[in-house]
DNA sequence: AATTGGATGTGTCCCAGAACACATTTTTCA
DNA sequence: TGAAAAATGTGTTCTGGGACACATCCAATT
């Protein structure tokens, strides 16, 4: 499973490197450093690249694939999801903080991983100021949002909730089949897991979903939902909102 | 209202940088250089030190006083409150990434507040890994945090929701009268704030409170929570979990 | 093709908590 | 110190959505 890093593609590593947000100002010497920290692995589809729990501290950059982070509540029902792709960095919480790893990581798709050690890693924001400035532009992004949606779940209902989170993952990880209107959007989770994720419970979250599709607005089918009508979805989640200061024309009360 | 930092308490001045975290680990020469790269300003109780919005990137240390991060929902609801005291940093978001403030910043008490141009800041980050890599770890630090609450949120009722917030600011703000059961808890918002805390209306928060300060389990008067038993508090949290697998001795179903 | 187990659909009942409508108490400030 | 404005307290009614109980409808396995 594990295969140290090619150094005969050594030009295509660097090209890659300075894809990646975190290493995009990076000079070359800087680059050619981290990517000869780096060891590459390849995992499977199911694999499990670390749990929730651990303890180890190294950082992850995805290579190649797919991967799915997410954690468990004490019910064992999954609570959060991330969906990281090519390029994507992981696992840099614990590699700073050396707390236990707070998700699970599972591989979704065949995946060249890239690892590389939590103490090299310090080792290399300490000598490189650009990376660790970047990195704190990472960080500040990532709580910017996290503390916006933070916020806002409580203001929803439960129908709101399942509409708000739909949307994030959309805008994230949603494919456009025509921009701004039409998406497919695969997460892999069924009507349970959505219904954890919200807060609610399984049938409601099944009822919701089948008036959804009634009004046209989605489809879901087996994990993969297809959006039919971007405008109206974010619309009917803004009206369940508190504030909302009433509608101009009502919604048809159907069913 | 601004007076420069006084030079003839620099010894002072020092001494009280090492208390805080973000700068625990700098040797002297770095905090003489911080020191003189902070400006300090008084304000007094009501005063504003930036608004929602604003496009300033200064960083703030507090020295001295308390203040108040508060946010507003288009609905003209507060939606979120962080409370800071002396040694605590806040505003070194937009210091790094430019954007415009996420929160209003009030003063509930005289403060001496300590004031860091943002794009000095980013220079001396440039110049201190230590300082680069503090930074990094007290954004992890928050990031987890606030990532934890945002994923137990939705899975509380509104009474689990309102002991929830309360428990979590009395760890960080709480004073402790007895450790580990009495805390004196004054976070001046009214019932109408803490009902737009945690999505519930006033008349439900007003509800509870009063059931659990009949319970004995605390009291509420005018902004100001004494908890007189944690344990009972915590638990009764806990039991408001999606995951609740009975209790052994029911509670006294009173009224 | 039959068995089995997981994922989805639906009806029915019922309670936490929203909505509304006031009464009462506390604060503020002229 | 008295009047108006906030902040609290309380009853009553109405509804979103939880709980439970099954009935399908798959997809995998033998």
């Amino acid at each position: 499973m594990k295969t140290p890093l090619q150094h005969d593609t050594r030009k295509d590593n660097i090209a890659f490197l300075k894809t990646v947000p975190l290493f995009a100002l990076l000079n070359d010497t800087e680059l050619e450093i981290l990517a000869a920290d780096f060891l590459s692995y390849d995992y499977i589809k199911d694999d499990i690249l670390f749990w929730q729990g651990d303890i180890s501290s190294d950082l992850y950059l995805l290579r190649q694939g797919k991967v799915r982070i997410y954690k468990m509540s004490p019910g064992g029902r999954e609570t959060s999801i991330n969906i990281f792709s090519t390029g994507d960095i992981f696992g840099e919480f614990a590699a700073i903080d050396r707390q236990p790893r707070s998700a699970t990581a599972l591989a979704i798709s065949r995946c060249v991983v890239w690892r590389m050690d939590g103490d090299v890693f310090v080792k290399n924001l300490r000598n490189m100021p650009d990376l660790a400035l970047a990195l704190n532009r990472l960080l500040i992004g990532k709580l910017r949002w996290t503390a916006e949606f933070a916020e806002t779940v409580a203001q929803y209902d439960a129908a709101g909730r399942l509409l708000h989170i739909l949307l994030l993952y959309n805008e994230q990880y949603g494919e456009a089949l025509e921009e701004g209107k039409n998406y497919r959007l695969e997460l892999g989770l069924n009507q349970d897991d959505l219904a954890s994720l919200v807060g609610a419970r399984r049938e409601w979250v099944n009822r919701l979903l089948q008036n959804w599709q009634r009004q046209g607005w989605m489809e879901y089918k087996a994990g993969k939902i297809i959006i039919h009508d971007l405008a109206r979805m974010q619309q009917e989640r803004d009206r369940r909102l508190d504030g909302d200061l009433s509608d101009l024309m009502d919604q048809q009360l159907d069913e």
